[in-house]
DNA sequence: ACTTCCTATTGACCAGAATCAAGGCTGGAT
DNA sequence: ATCCAGCCTTGATTCTGGTCAATAGGAAGT
């Protein structure tokens, strides 16, 4: 990837918060200039993790919260069998790690499904500039209380719905995240496996890709392998259960 | 019920943070005298609530969290087609309402399973008093952490657990709870239906009953309608998968 | 006591998703 | 280009838990 303009590429480690183009998606929001810069002097910007590398494990030492700048993650705990669960995946502009918040250890870990890169926010500091910023403080309240909401709406899909509607919720997500990124709500390139999305939405490979082939043939969604166009938002809708 | 000496009632209204039994449990932990005082000026004691009457409701503006001071409660939503979903259960000195922070409203409703007492926490005092005092913000950080982490290892039990191991763990889980409190772990009243333990672990009521019927039967756990005795808790843990 | 309503249990049957088992694609490496 | 490994798709079969239905047990009130 070449980098013509610093100032504006992805993945350069330059741009402060103040000139963020996620800015109104991330921390920053509700925040005036003089307190974004008091923000941007605790981030950190680090180097682009590539495709597979972690971000933090399971059992380490909690230290920071990560802003996803570009690419994205997936978050995932391990049981004592070996087992993983996906608990979620992290478009730009989405904070993770607050899972290790409660006991100062990571209770899962984080790994790059694509190039990208971060924003670490040390908690530590990010506490005592909540105390002096209480703008701040109630933006990461609300933060974590999007977290918190965001899992029960989840609870709720994994207790309720049927294989189809977890599927097209799933692609509903991620259409308005991108939406709200100011990409295309309709034209995305899926940086998970099935496999990942299978174990994120409590289903096999196998059922996730007969739904895929279910709502392309209905004509609801084009697929090319990770590449899905949505054809009929309504229809989608209608088969995720959502008004 | 009767209250000799109103110091140590149940259900009185008098007690204060300082004195209440579950302060160790509760908002206080890590805070010194002088801030548990400075807490207690802002947390409001309410009369007690009927079994079945509600402590908010969902859409309602949300003003306050509650901690549970006795009884229990049910948190649940309810969808546009008007199904309802159980997103946790609520024993004293545990936190409900944290939903509504990141809107201003309240996404779920919460219930009185029995009656029930709760300390009112004004949302907007407590974010002025945490600015004010460190231990109370991380504190309350830390216990936003806590339903996270609470609401993933759900999402874990609910992606990939069979009907067993759900219920098995919801077992435990009170048990351990109740254990913290120093109430018995082996014996309790269980305050919520058949239904709604169905409902919280994506499971139907005829299925919760089997599981008991069939744990009672290899003589894991002795049930009396809602009287529970966990007779075998190594068999039971390892029923529930965990270690 | 008796009734009524609600909750819980149990059984028979069914359906949706898991599992098992082949193959087919794709993209990266040589 | 060709090969290979990992990812994806599709089909056949199995099985867990849901649905439907009937009955039993309990609590609260008359």
């Amino acid at each position: 990837m070449s980098c013509a303009e610093p100032k504006r590429c992805h993945h350069n480690q330059l741009v402060n918060c103040g000139d963020c183009r996620l800015g109104p998606l991330c921390l920053p929001i509700a925040l005036n200039t003089a307190e974004i810069d008091q923000l941007d002097d605790i981030v950190k910007r680090g180097r682009p993790l590539g495709k597979g590398e972690h971000l933090f494990r399971q059992a380490e030492a909690f230290g920071a919260v990560y802003a996803v700048r570009s690419g994205s993650f997936k978050a995932y705990s391990t049981s004592d069998d070996g087992t993983e669960q996906v608990t979620g995946f992290y478009l730009p502009g989405e904070i993770l790690g607050m899972d290790g918040i409660s006991s100062l250890k990571h209770c899962s870990s984080a790994v790059a499904l694509e190039t990208s890169t971060v924003c670490e926010i040390p908690f530590g500091r990010l506490e005592e500039l909540s105390s002096q910023l209480p703008s701040l403080q109630r933006r990461f309240f609300q933060i974590m209380g999007n977290e918190i909401t965001k899992d029960q709406q989840m609870l709720t899909l994994l207790g309720k719905n049927s294989a189809e509607e977890r599927v097209a919720s799933l692609l509903l997500s991620i259409s308005s995240r991108n939406h709200h990124r100011n990409l295309s709500p309709t034209r995305f390139r899926l940086s998970m496996s099935r496999a990942e999305i299978g174990n994120y939405m409590g289903l096999t490979v196998e059922t996730v890709s007969r739904v895929f082939s279910r709502l392309q043939k209905q004509e609801v969604i084009g697929v090319d392998n990770r590449e899905v166009e949505i054809l009929d938002m309504a229809k989608l809708k209608s088969v995720a259960n959502v008004t």
